[in-house]
DNA sequence: CGGTCACTTGATCGTCTTCAATACCAGTGG
DNA sequence: CCACTGGTATTGAAGACGATCAAGTGACCG
C-alpha cells in the first residue's frame, strides 16, 4: 500500500566508509559468514534503509526484487484476505532476514513497528554473492531451518491452543527474544498493539484485552504502560504455553 | 514411541547397485543438484528404508541424527500437546525432505500414512556432502524457502480462515499436490483419514465430516470411496479458499 | 459374529467473536 | 485553556461457530 518511506541515514564517517565492519547486526546476522577481508564485497551491494513506524516496505504479490536484512527496529509480517482478515505470521528483529522467496512475488508484507534499519540487496547480486560464499550460503539455510521450526510452534498455537495458552507462549516466547539481546530481565519490551497481537495469534483485540487482563489479576504478568510487560511468575507461564493448566 | 519397522526393500538388482542413478524421486528431489558423475558418492551415504503404515519414523525431541527425503508414499508431521492435542504441520511427499534441523532433537514427529520409502543420511555426512556440493546446498534453501511460504499460508489458514474455507483451501492444494506428478485430474487420492485432516486443519473430526458433507450436497465434490476425492467445480473451491464468500 | 475402526449425523454446550459503550492519551486548532 | 479528533485499550452483553457428547452405520477382520 504505501511507498516505502525512507529517510536519510546519517551514519557517522567511519561508519559510512566500512559500514559492514561496524554494524551492529553483524553477530546476529548471516552476513557473520563472510570473513573480515571480504565485507567490502558484502558492503558493495549493500543499501542501508531507515523507515519510520507504519512504513510498509515489502508488500505481498510485489515482485521480489529485493533480500533484507533487519539491523535494528522490529517489522511484522502478515499475510491478508481480501475481506481485510489479517494474520501476521512472525515479527522480525535485529538480524532477521526477508524475501527468501523462490517465487518472483513476495509472498507477504512487511511493515516497520518502530523505527527500523535493514540492509537491502538485489536479489540478483545476493545470488552471485552466494556463489563466492557457501558459507553464507549454508548460515541462510541455518536460519531457515529456525524459521521453519518457529512456524510449526506456530502453527500448533494456532491450530491447537486456548487463547490463555496463546498469550503465555506469546509472553514467553517475548521474553526469549528480548533475553537474546541484553540479560534476561523480567521487564522487557512489547512494542507491538493489542492488534497486532492478535492477528498474530489467531484472536480479537478484545479477547487479547481480557485474557491479558486475567494474568494480570491472578499476579502472572503486569502491565504498567503501553509497551512494557512485567513478568512475575515465568514458570506458570511455560506451563500455560505448553498446554498445562 | 513406536519403533521404526523397516522393511527389507527388495530391489532389482540393476537399482540395488545404482540407487541413486535410478531413483524416480530424482526429478522431484533435492538430489538432482548433484550431477550423475557424483552419483556414486550420494549413494555411498544413503540409506534406503521402507515403512509401513501407522510407522513412527521420527519423533519429536529425540536426537536428531538423519537427514530423510522421501521418495515415495506419504508421511504426516506432527506435533503433540502433553494431553494428546495433536497438530498436523504437514504431509511430505515425494520428494520432500525431512530432519534439517538446527537443533540437536526432532522439532516433530512423522508417521507414515502409506507404505512410505525414503532415503536417509546421517546429518555429519550430509554436511560433509553439501561442503563438497554447493549446488545442492542452494537446493535445499530454496525447499526450505519453499517449505516457509507454505507454512505462512498454513498460518493464515489457521488463524483466521472458518471451517469452510479451510477444507476448501486444503482440497485446492491436494488438488495441485497430485497434479504436481501426473495428469492434474478432478479425481485424485486423499490418503489421510478425517482425522488427520482435522488435525491438520486445526478443527475436529466431525466439524471436517460435516463440512464435507455440505461441500458434497452443493455439488462442488464428491467423495466416492474412502481416500478418493472428485472435485465439481475447482473455480468455486478455489474462491472459497481464498475467503470469498 | 463380536470386535474394532472410520465415518456420519444429531443435540447441546462453551469459548471466542461480535457489537457496543466507555475511557484514555496525544495531537491540533479554535 | 479546552473542545475536538483519531487511535488504542478495556469491559460488558449477546450471539455464533465449532467443540463436545452421544448414537448409529457400514466395512473389515479375527
Amino acid at each position: 500500500m504505501s511507498a516505502v518511506l525512507t529517510r536519510p541515514v546519517a551514519l557517522d564517517p567511519q561508519v559510512a566508509a566500512e559500514p559492514c565492519a561496524h554494524c551492529d547486526a553483524r553477530p546476529h546476522s548471516v552476513c557473520n559468514a563472510i570473513g573480515d577481508p571480504y565485507l567490502a564485497r558484502l558492503a558493495a551491494v549493500t543499501q542501508i534503509i531507515e523507515v519510520l513506524p507504519g512504513s510498509t516496505f515489502i508488500s505481498e504479490g510485489e515482485p521480489a526484487n529485493h533480500f533484507f536484512n533487519v539491523t535494528r527496529g522490529t517489522a511484522k509480517l502478515f499475510k491478508l484476505l481480501p475481506d481485510g482478515r489479517r494474520q501476521i505470521t512472525g515479527f522480525a528483529t535485529v538480524g532477521h532476514f526477508l524475501g527468501l522467496a523462490v517465487s518472483d512475488t513476495y509472498a507477504f508484507s512487511a511493515e516497520a513497528l518502530e523505527p527500523t534499519r535493514f540492509c537491502r540487496f538485489s536479489r540478483h547480486k545476493l545470488r552471485l554473492l552466494l556463489n563466492d560464499f557457501p558459507a553464507m550460503e549454508a548460515r541462510l539455510l541455518e536460519a531457515a531451518a529456525n524459521e521453519l521450526v518457529a512456524a510449526q510452534e506456530q502453527m500448533l498455537l494456532l491450530g491447537r491452543k486456548t487463547a490463555r495458552e496463546r498469550l503465555a507462549s506469546f509472553l514467553v516466547a517475548q521474553y526469549r527474544q528480548s533475553a537474546l539481546n541484553g540479560q534476561p530481565r523480567a521487564r522487557f519490551p512489547l512494542p507491538m498493539t493489542r492488534g497486532d497481537i492478535a492477528d498474530y495469534l489467531g484472536l480479537t483485540i478484545e479477547t487479547v484485552s481480557r485474557t491479558l487482563t486475567v494474568l494480570r489479576k491472578e499476579g502472572l504478568i503486569d502491565i504498567p504502560g503501553p509497551g512494557v510487560l512485567v513478568m512475575y511468575d515465568r514458570a506458570a507461564l511455560e506451563r500455560v504455553a505448553g498446554g498445562l493448566n
